[in-house]
DNA sequence: AATAGTCAATGACACGATGTCAATTTCAGA
DNA sequence: TCTGAAATTGACATCGTGTCATTGACTATT
Protein backbone atom coordinates (compact mmCIF):
# COMPACT_ATOMS: atom_id res chain seq x y z
CA UNK A 1 0.00 0.00 0.00
CA UNK A 2 2.65 2.69 -0.66
CA UNK A 3 1.99 5.60 -2.05
CA UNK A 4 4.55 6.39 -4.92
CA UNK A 5 4.64 10.13 -5.61
CA UNK A 6 7.50 12.54 -5.71
CA UNK A 7 7.92 14.19 -2.09
CA UNK A 8 6.43 17.07 -1.04
CA UNK A 9 8.46 20.06 -0.31
CA UNK A 10 6.78 19.59 3.42
CA UNK A 11 7.98 16.08 3.20
CA UNK A 12 11.68 16.80 2.50
CA UNK A 13 11.72 19.13 4.96
CA UNK A 14 10.64 16.61 7.83
CA UNK A 15 12.59 14.24 6.37
CA UNK A 16 15.65 16.36 6.45
CA UNK A 17 14.44 17.12 10.32
CA UNK A 18 14.71 13.63 11.07
CA UNK A 19 18.26 13.07 9.78
CA UNK A 20 19.09 15.92 11.56
CA UNK A 21 17.93 14.31 14.57
CA UNK A 22 19.58 11.10 13.59
CA UNK A 23 22.78 12.51 12.94
CA UNK A 24 23.26 15.03 16.00
CA UNK A 25 21.79 11.50 17.69
CA UNK A 26 24.42 9.90 16.50
CA UNK A 27 27.30 12.10 17.65
CA UNK A 28 26.08 12.75 20.84
CA UNK A 29 25.48 8.98 21.91
CA UNK A 30 28.96 8.08 20.78
CA UNK A 31 30.29 11.06 22.70
CA UNK A 32 28.55 10.85 26.11
CA UNK A 33 27.67 6.94 26.01
CA UNK A 34 24.13 6.27 26.40
CA UNK A 35 23.45 6.79 29.69
CA UNK A 36 24.52 10.39 29.65
CA UNK A 37 23.20 11.59 26.70
CA UNK A 38 20.05 13.70 27.08
CA UNK A 39 17.74 14.91 24.57
CA UNK A 40 18.28 18.56 25.36
CA UNK A 41 21.71 17.95 23.97
CA UNK A 42 20.76 15.82 20.80
CA UNK A 43 18.18 18.61 19.86
CA UNK A 44 20.75 21.10 20.77
CA UNK A 45 22.69 19.65 18.44
CA UNK A 46 20.23 19.15 15.98
CA UNK A 47 19.70 22.53 15.86
CA UNK A 48 15.60 22.11 16.64
CA UNK A 49 12.77 22.19 19.35
CA UNK A 50 12.51 19.69 22.19
CA UNK A 51 9.08 18.31 21.32
CA UNK A 52 10.36 17.78 17.89
CA UNK A 53 12.57 14.59 19.29
CA UNK A 54 9.81 12.37 19.86
CA UNK A 55 7.92 13.75 16.76
CA UNK A 56 10.35 11.42 14.98
CA UNK A 57 11.04 8.72 17.71
CA UNK A 58 9.76 7.56 20.61
CA UNK A 59 12.26 8.03 22.79
CA UNK A 60 16.64 7.53 23.25
CA UNK A 61 16.25 4.28 22.84
CA UNK A 62 14.32 3.91 19.49
CA UNK A 63 16.46 6.64 17.86
CA UNK A 64 19.33 4.60 19.06
CA UNK A 65 18.04 1.36 17.28
CA UNK A 66 17.41 3.49 14.09
CA UNK A 67 21.18 4.00 14.07
CA UNK A 68 21.78 0.47 14.65
CA UNK A 69 20.36 -0.79 11.20
CA UNK A 70 23.47 -0.59 9.38
CA UNK A 71 25.42 -2.25 11.89
CA UNK A 72 23.11 -5.17 12.45
CA UNK A 73 23.05 -5.27 8.96
CA UNK A 74 26.59 -6.48 8.98
CA UNK A 75 25.80 -8.89 11.52
CA UNK A 76 23.03 -10.44 10.09
CA UNK A 77 25.41 -10.81 7.24
CA UNK A 78 28.08 -12.75 8.50
CA UNK A 79 25.82 -15.30 10.50
CA UNK A 80 23.67 -15.71 7.17
CA UNK A 81 27.38 -17.32 5.46
CA UNK A 82 26.57 -20.19 3.65
CA UNK A 83 28.62 -23.25 5.75
CA UNK A 84 29.11 -26.55 3.64
CA UNK A 85 32.36 -28.28 4.29
CA UNK A 86 33.40 -31.73 2.67
CA UNK A 87 35.96 -32.31 5.38
CA UNK A 88 36.64 -31.19 8.59
CA UNK A 89 39.86 -29.36 7.86
CA UNK A 90 37.07 -27.36 5.73
CA UNK A 91 35.19 -27.02 8.31
CA UNK A 92 37.71 -25.87 10.48
CA UNK A 93 39.02 -23.07 8.11
CA UNK A 94 34.98 -21.95 7.55
CA UNK A 95 34.69 -21.51 11.20
CA UNK A 96 37.82 -20.11 11.49
CA UNK A 97 37.14 -17.35 8.72
CA UNK A 98 33.48 -16.63 10.09
CA UNK A 99 35.26 -16.14 14.17
CA UNK A 100 37.14 -13.57 12.14
CA UNK A 101 34.40 -11.55 10.25
CA UNK A 102 32.68 -11.75 13.24
CA UNK A 103 35.33 -10.44 16.21
CA UNK A 104 36.20 -7.53 13.31
CA UNK A 105 33.11 -6.32 13.59
CA UNK A 106 34.08 -5.23 16.75
CA UNK A 107 36.97 -3.15 15.68
CA UNK A 108 35.32 -2.18 12.36
CA UNK A 109 32.20 -0.71 14.88
CA UNK A 110 33.49 -0.33 18.08
CA UNK A 111 32.14 3.06 18.70
CA UNK A 112 28.77 2.47 18.38
CA UNK A 113 28.91 -1.22 19.70
CA UNK A 114 30.27 0.53 22.70
CA UNK A 115 26.90 2.57 22.92
CA UNK A 116 24.65 -0.39 22.07
CA UNK A 117 26.38 -2.72 24.62
CA UNK A 118 25.85 -0.17 27.56
CA UNK A 119 22.37 0.81 26.02
CA UNK A 120 21.47 -3.32 26.28
CA UNK A 121 21.75 -3.10 29.67
CA UNK A 122 19.74 0.05 30.45
CA UNK A 123 16.58 -0.16 27.61
CA UNK A 124 14.66 -3.41 27.34
CA UNK A 125 13.88 -2.37 23.77
CA UNK A 126 17.47 -2.17 22.65
CA UNK A 127 18.35 -5.29 24.68
CA UNK A 128 15.43 -7.34 22.43
CA UNK A 129 16.60 -5.89 19.04
CA UNK A 130 20.53 -7.30 20.26
CA UNK A 131 18.56 -10.50 20.92
CA UNK A 132 17.21 -10.94 17.88
CA UNK A 133 21.00 -11.08 16.05
CA UNK A 134 21.60 -13.57 18.49
CA UNK A 135 19.42 -15.96 18.10
CA UNK A 136 19.89 -15.45 14.49
CA UNK A 137 23.38 -16.65 15.13
CA UNK A 138 22.49 -19.18 16.91
CA UNK A 139 19.94 -20.79 14.88
CA UNK A 140 22.47 -20.66 11.58
CA UNK A 141 25.62 -22.31 14.18
CA UNK A 142 22.80 -24.97 15.10
CA UNK A 143 21.75 -25.35 11.29
CA UNK A 144 25.79 -25.67 10.68
CA UNK A 145 25.85 -28.50 13.27
CA UNK A 146 23.15 -30.69 12.30
CA UNK A 147 24.82 -30.26 8.79
CA UNK A 148 28.12 -31.80 9.68
CA UNK A 149 27.06 -34.08 12.02
CA UNK A 150 24.78 -35.72 9.09
CA UNK A 151 28.10 -35.68 6.97
CA UNK A 152 29.66 -37.61 9.73
CA UNK A 153 31.99 -34.93 10.33
CA UNK A 154 30.75 -34.23 13.76
CA UNK A 155 30.22 -36.20 16.95
CA UNK A 156 26.27 -36.95 17.07
CA UNK A 157 25.53 -37.01 20.40
CA UNK A 158 26.08 -33.29 20.62
CA UNK A 159 22.89 -31.45 21.02
CA UNK A 160 22.95 -28.89 18.34
CA UNK A 161 21.05 -25.98 20.08
CA UNK A 162 22.92 -26.02 23.19
CA UNK A 163 26.22 -26.63 21.50
CA UNK A 164 25.46 -23.52 18.89
CA UNK A 165 24.33 -21.24 21.99
CA UNK A 166 27.81 -22.25 24.16
CA UNK A 167 30.23 -21.65 21.00
CA UNK A 168 28.11 -18.03 20.18
CA UNK A 169 27.99 -17.27 23.48
CA UNK A 170 32.13 -17.20 23.83
CA UNK A 171 32.39 -15.73 20.86
CA UNK A 172 30.80 -12.54 21.52
CA UNK A 173 31.79 -12.27 24.91
CA UNK A 174 35.20 -11.85 23.20
CA UNK A 175 33.15 -9.33 20.96
CA UNK A 176 32.68 -7.01 24.06
CA UNK A 177 35.85 -8.06 24.99
CA UNK A 178 37.31 -6.33 21.40
CA UNK A 179 34.61 -3.24 21.99
CA UNK A 180 35.97 -2.52 24.97
CA UNK A 181 39.71 -3.08 24.80
CA UNK A 182 39.86 -2.08 21.16
CA UNK A 183 43.28 -1.82 20.12
CA UNK A 184 44.75 -4.97 18.43
CA UNK A 185 41.65 -7.08 18.08
CA UNK A 186 41.17 -9.46 17.10
CA UNK A 187 44.54 -11.27 17.58
CA UNK A 188 45.41 -14.44 16.10
CA UNK A 189 45.74 -16.03 19.02
CA UNK A 190 42.35 -15.68 20.17
CA UNK A 191 40.95 -16.71 16.75
CA UNK A 192 42.46 -19.99 17.61
CA UNK A 193 42.03 -21.00 20.94
CA UNK A 194 38.36 -20.25 19.98
CA UNK A 195 38.53 -22.33 16.93
CA UNK A 196 40.65 -24.48 18.53
CA UNK A 197 38.59 -25.67 21.74
CA UNK A 198 35.31 -25.57 19.95
CA UNK A 199 36.24 -28.30 16.93
CA UNK A 200 38.97 -30.40 18.81
CA UNK A 201 38.24 -29.98 23.14
CA UNK A 202 40.88 -28.83 25.17
CA UNK A 203 41.90 -32.91 26.49
CA UNK A 204 43.55 -35.05 24.50
CA UNK A 205 41.48 -37.88 24.91
CA UNK A 206 37.68 -38.76 25.81
CA UNK A 207 37.69 -41.06 27.82
CA UNK A 208 36.43 -39.64 30.24
CA UNK A 209 33.37 -38.27 28.25
CA UNK A 210 30.14 -40.62 29.04
CA UNK A 211 29.27 -41.69 25.26
CA UNK B 1 42.87 0.08 64.85
CA UNK B 2 39.56 -1.58 65.68
CA UNK B 3 37.76 -0.25 68.81
CA UNK B 4 36.78 -3.18 70.85
CA UNK B 5 34.15 -2.18 73.12
CA UNK B 6 30.10 -3.59 73.65
CA UNK B 7 28.30 -1.27 71.63
CA UNK B 8 26.66 0.96 72.85
CA UNK B 9 22.53 1.89 72.58
CA UNK B 10 23.11 4.39 70.19
CA UNK B 11 25.02 2.01 67.62
CA UNK B 12 22.95 -0.28 68.12
CA UNK B 13 20.35 1.21 67.02
CA UNK B 14 22.50 2.60 64.28
CA UNK B 15 23.00 -0.82 63.40
CA UNK B 16 19.25 -1.73 63.52
CA UNK B 17 18.60 1.55 60.91
CA UNK B 18 21.06 0.08 58.77
CA UNK B 19 19.82 -3.03 58.44
CA UNK B 20 16.03 -2.28 58.19
CA UNK B 21 17.34 -0.35 54.98
CA UNK B 22 18.80 -3.34 53.46
CA UNK B 23 16.02 -5.98 54.17
CA UNK B 24 13.65 -3.60 52.77
CA UNK B 25 16.28 -2.14 50.10
CA UNK B 26 15.92 -6.58 48.95
CA UNK B 27 12.38 -6.80 49.40
CA UNK B 28 12.18 -3.20 47.14
CA UNK B 29 14.68 -4.39 44.76
CA UNK B 30 13.02 -7.91 44.31
CA UNK B 31 10.09 -7.08 43.50
CA UNK B 32 10.43 -4.12 41.45
CA UNK B 33 14.35 -4.85 39.90
CA UNK B 34 16.64 -2.57 39.99
CA UNK B 35 15.67 -0.05 37.80
CA UNK B 36 12.08 0.44 38.70
CA UNK B 37 13.08 0.61 42.46
CA UNK B 38 13.05 4.24 44.00
CA UNK B 39 14.85 5.48 47.25
CA UNK B 40 11.06 6.14 48.25
CA UNK B 41 10.06 3.34 48.39
CA UNK B 42 12.93 1.70 50.21
CA UNK B 43 12.68 3.85 52.84
CA UNK B 44 8.95 3.82 53.47
CA UNK B 45 9.66 -0.04 53.40
CA UNK B 46 11.87 0.56 56.05
CA UNK B 47 10.03 2.93 57.89
CA UNK B 48 12.67 5.98 58.16
CA UNK B 49 13.24 9.35 56.22
CA UNK B 50 14.75 9.97 53.24
CA UNK B 51 17.87 10.77 54.18
CA UNK B 52 18.56 8.09 56.18
CA UNK B 53 19.31 5.73 53.53
CA UNK B 54 21.55 8.44 52.27
CA UNK B 55 23.51 8.36 55.56
CA UNK B 56 24.20 4.29 55.35
CA UNK B 57 24.59 4.23 51.47
CA UNK B 58 25.59 5.75 49.26
CA UNK B 59 23.39 5.13 46.60
CA UNK B 60 21.08 2.23 45.35
CA UNK B 61 23.96 0.76 43.78
CA UNK B 62 25.89 0.32 47.24
CA UNK B 63 22.91 -0.99 48.53
CA UNK B 64 22.52 -3.54 46.23
CA UNK B 65 26.55 -4.34 46.27
CA UNK B 66 26.05 -4.92 50.36
CA UNK B 67 23.35 -7.73 49.54
CA UNK B 68 25.18 -9.28 46.97
CA UNK B 69 27.29 -10.32 49.50
CA UNK B 70 26.44 -13.40 50.32
CA UNK B 71 25.99 -14.79 46.57
CA UNK B 72 29.56 -13.45 45.79
CA UNK B 73 30.81 -15.41 48.66
CA UNK B 74 28.93 -18.52 46.96
CA UNK B 75 30.43 -17.55 43.97
CA UNK B 76 34.05 -17.67 45.12
CA UNK B 77 33.78 -20.64 47.03
CA UNK B 78 33.00 -22.66 43.56
CA UNK B 79 35.37 -20.94 41.92
CA UNK B 80 38.04 -21.43 44.45
CA UNK B 81 37.63 -25.16 44.72
CA UNK B 82 40.51 -27.34 44.07
CA UNK B 83 41.24 -29.16 40.93
CA UNK B 84 44.25 -31.73 40.76
CA UNK B 85 42.85 -34.80 38.37
CA UNK B 86 45.52 -37.43 37.88
CA UNK B 87 43.55 -38.78 34.52
CA UNK B 88 41.64 -37.18 31.78
CA UNK B 89 38.44 -38.91 33.07
CA UNK B 90 38.87 -37.61 36.60
CA UNK B 91 39.13 -34.35 35.17
CA UNK B 92 36.12 -34.78 33.06
CA UNK B 93 34.16 -35.11 36.12
CA UNK B 94 36.03 -32.55 38.32
CA UNK B 95 34.41 -30.25 35.56
CA UNK B 96 31.33 -32.07 35.13
CA UNK B 97 30.80 -31.14 39.00
CA UNK B 98 31.93 -28.01 38.59
CA UNK B 99 29.85 -26.31 36.14
CA UNK B 100 26.69 -28.21 37.68
CA UNK B 101 27.51 -25.94 41.09
CA UNK B 102 27.97 -22.93 39.37
CA UNK B 103 24.42 -23.28 37.45
CA UNK B 104 23.03 -24.81 40.10
CA UNK B 105 23.48 -20.94 41.86
CA UNK B 106 21.80 -19.56 39.33
CA UNK B 107 18.82 -21.10 40.61
CA UNK B 108 19.45 -21.15 44.02
CA UNK B 109 20.31 -17.26 44.17
CA UNK B 110 18.06 -17.12 41.11
CA UNK B 111 16.08 -13.45 42.39
CA UNK B 112 19.11 -11.83 43.61
CA UNK B 113 20.47 -12.27 40.39
CA UNK B 114 18.15 -11.21 38.53
CA UNK B 115 18.61 -7.95 39.90
CA UNK B 116 22.49 -8.02 39.75
CA UNK B 117 22.04 -8.98 36.20
CA UNK B 118 19.90 -5.67 35.02
CA UNK B 119 22.25 -3.69 37.58
CA UNK B 120 25.25 -4.61 36.08
CA UNK B 121 23.91 -3.03 33.35
CA UNK B 122 23.10 0.11 34.64
CA UNK B 123 25.82 0.80 37.30
CA UNK B 124 29.09 0.84 36.88
CA UNK B 125 29.78 -0.28 40.64
CA UNK B 126 27.54 -3.12 40.41
CA UNK B 127 28.76 -4.07 37.01
CA UNK B 128 32.55 -4.07 38.08
CA UNK B 129 31.88 -5.67 41.36
CA UNK B 130 30.79 -8.40 39.08
CA UNK B 131 33.72 -8.36 37.48
CA UNK B 132 35.68 -9.74 40.68
CA UNK B 133 33.31 -12.89 40.26
CA UNK B 134 34.93 -13.34 36.68
CA UNK B 135 37.79 -12.89 36.70
CA UNK B 136 38.23 -14.81 39.98
CA UNK B 137 36.43 -17.58 38.03
CA UNK B 138 38.89 -17.24 34.54
CA UNK B 139 42.11 -17.07 36.74
CA UNK B 140 41.34 -20.16 38.63
CA UNK B 141 40.44 -21.81 35.46
CA UNK B 142 43.25 -21.08 33.94
CA UNK B 143 45.10 -22.39 36.88
CA UNK B 144 43.75 -25.66 36.22
CA UNK B 145 44.43 -25.41 32.53
CA UNK B 146 48.22 -24.83 33.33
CA UNK B 147 47.68 -28.15 35.90
CA UNK B 148 46.43 -30.29 33.52
CA UNK B 149 48.57 -29.36 30.82
CA UNK B 150 51.86 -29.87 32.77
CA UNK B 151 50.14 -33.12 33.80
CA UNK B 152 50.10 -34.07 30.30
CA UNK B 153 46.55 -34.56 30.25
CA UNK B 154 45.64 -31.49 27.96
CA UNK B 155 46.86 -30.30 24.78
CA UNK B 156 50.12 -27.62 25.19
CA UNK B 157 48.88 -25.30 22.20
CA UNK B 158 45.89 -23.97 24.26
CA UNK B 159 46.56 -20.53 25.72
CA UNK B 160 45.50 -20.91 29.39
CA UNK B 161 44.19 -17.46 29.89
CA UNK B 162 41.42 -17.42 27.01
CA UNK B 163 40.54 -20.96 26.72
CA UNK B 164 39.69 -20.23 30.33
CA UNK B 165 37.92 -17.09 29.71
CA UNK B 166 35.70 -18.85 26.60
CA UNK B 167 34.89 -21.48 28.49
CA UNK B 168 34.16 -19.01 31.22
CA UNK B 169 32.13 -16.99 28.87
CA UNK B 170 30.08 -19.79 27.95
CA UNK B 171 29.09 -21.29 31.04
CA UNK B 172 28.33 -17.29 32.45
CA UNK B 173 26.14 -16.73 29.81
CA UNK B 174 24.14 -20.20 30.42
CA UNK B 175 24.01 -18.89 33.89
CA UNK B 176 22.05 -15.89 32.82
CA UNK B 177 19.78 -18.04 30.95
CA UNK B 178 19.26 -19.64 34.05
CA UNK B 179 18.44 -16.75 35.83
CA UNK B 180 16.19 -15.66 33.36
CA UNK B 181 14.63 -19.07 32.55
CA UNK B 182 15.01 -20.79 35.82
CA UNK B 183 12.03 -23.83 36.24
CA UNK B 184 14.29 -26.83 35.27
CA UNK B 185 17.72 -25.69 35.61
CA UNK B 186 20.27 -26.26 34.70
CA UNK B 187 19.69 -29.53 32.69
CA UNK B 188 21.95 -32.28 32.31
CA UNK B 189 21.85 -31.63 28.68
CA UNK B 190 23.52 -28.06 29.25
CA UNK B 191 25.91 -29.46 31.73
CA UNK B 192 26.65 -32.20 29.24
CA UNK B 193 27.09 -29.91 26.19
CA UNK B 194 29.31 -27.98 28.27
CA UNK B 195 31.31 -30.12 29.36
CA UNK B 196 32.13 -32.17 26.20
CA UNK B 197 32.33 -29.06 24.13
CA UNK B 198 35.25 -28.37 26.75
CA UNK B 199 36.75 -31.34 27.04
CA UNK B 200 36.46 -33.23 23.55
CA UNK B 201 35.40 -30.56 21.15
CA UNK B 202 33.14 -31.06 18.35
CA UNK B 203 34.61 -32.26 15.56
CA UNK B 204 36.05 -36.22 15.16
CA UNK B 205 38.92 -35.42 14.37
CA UNK B 206 41.88 -32.51 14.68
CA UNK B 207 43.32 -32.49 11.08
CA UNK B 208 42.19 -29.42 10.49
CA UNK B 209 43.69 -27.88 12.97
CA UNK B 210 46.88 -25.65 12.56
CA UNK B 211 48.82 -28.04 15.25
C1' DA C 1 -5.93 33.44 -5.28
C1' DA C 2 -8.65 32.62 -1.45
C1' DT C 3 -9.49 29.34 1.92
C1' DA C 4 -10.00 25.29 4.70
C1' DG C 5 -7.65 21.66 6.39
C1' DT C 6 -3.46 19.22 7.44
C1' DC C 7 0.94 18.60 9.31
C1' DA C 8 5.55 19.86 11.14
C1' DA C 9 7.43 22.13 14.90
C1' DT C 10 7.70 23.98 19.42
C1' DG C 11 8.57 24.85 24.40
C1' DA C 12 6.17 25.24 28.68
C1' DC C 13 4.54 22.16 31.94
C1' DA C 14 3.61 18.30 35.05
C1' DC C 15 5.80 14.64 36.94
C1' DG C 16 9.15 11.83 39.16
C1' DA C 17 13.64 10.74 40.82
C1' DT C 18 18.12 11.98 42.93
C1' DG C 19 21.42 13.66 46.34
C1' DT C 20 22.39 17.37 49.75
C1' DC C 21 22.19 19.84 53.85
C1' DA C 22 20.75 22.70 57.66
C1' DA C 23 18.07 21.80 61.42
C1' DT C 24 16.44 18.79 65.06
C1' DT C 25 16.49 15.16 68.34
C1' DT C 26 18.79 11.77 71.03
C1' DC C 27 22.40 9.93 73.53
C1' DA C 28 27.34 9.17 75.72
C1' DG C 29 30.47 10.66 78.69
C1' DA C 30 32.23 14.01 81.88
C1' DT D 1 23.30 18.28 84.63
C1' DC D 2 25.43 19.71 80.69
C1' DT D 3 27.92 19.58 76.32
C1' DG D 4 29.47 17.81 72.15
C1' DA D 5 28.88 14.20 68.96
C1' DA D 6 26.07 11.23 66.40
C1' DA D 7 21.70 9.78 64.23
C1' DT D 8 17.75 11.23 61.74
C1' DT D 9 14.96 13.95 58.94
C1' DG D 10 12.41 16.10 55.00
C1' DA D 11 12.47 20.19 52.32
C1' DC D 12 14.93 21.77 48.50
C1' DA D 13 17.59 22.42 44.33
C1' DT D 14 18.44 20.07 40.26
C1' DC D 15 17.85 17.41 36.35
C1' DG D 16 15.66 14.54 32.88
C1' DT D 17 11.43 12.80 30.67
C1' DG D 18 7.31 12.76 27.86
C1' DT D 19 3.00 15.31 26.68
C1' DC D 20 0.16 18.54 24.56
C1' DA D 21 -2.10 22.75 23.22
C1' DT D 22 -0.68 26.08 20.19
C1' DT D 23 1.50 28.23 16.29
C1' DG D 24 2.72 28.87 11.68
C1' DA D 25 3.47 27.13 7.18
C1' DC D 26 2.27 24.36 3.34
C1' DT D 27 -1.22 21.65 0.19
C1' DA D 28 -4.95 20.99 -2.38
C1' DT D 29 -9.41 22.34 -3.71
C1' DT D 30 -12.66 25.40 -5.45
Amino acid sequence: MEEKHALTARERKALKTKNKLLEAGKKVLLEQGFQKATVTQIIREAGTGYGTAYVYFKNKDELLIVLMEDVMAKFYDVAGRTFAPKTSKEAYHLIEDQVKSFLSLAVEERDILRVVKEASGVSEAVASYWEDVRSRFIGSIAADIRHVQEKGLAAKHFDPEFTARAWYYANEMFLWDGVRDGSSFPSKKVIQTLTDLYTGGLYKDQEGSSH
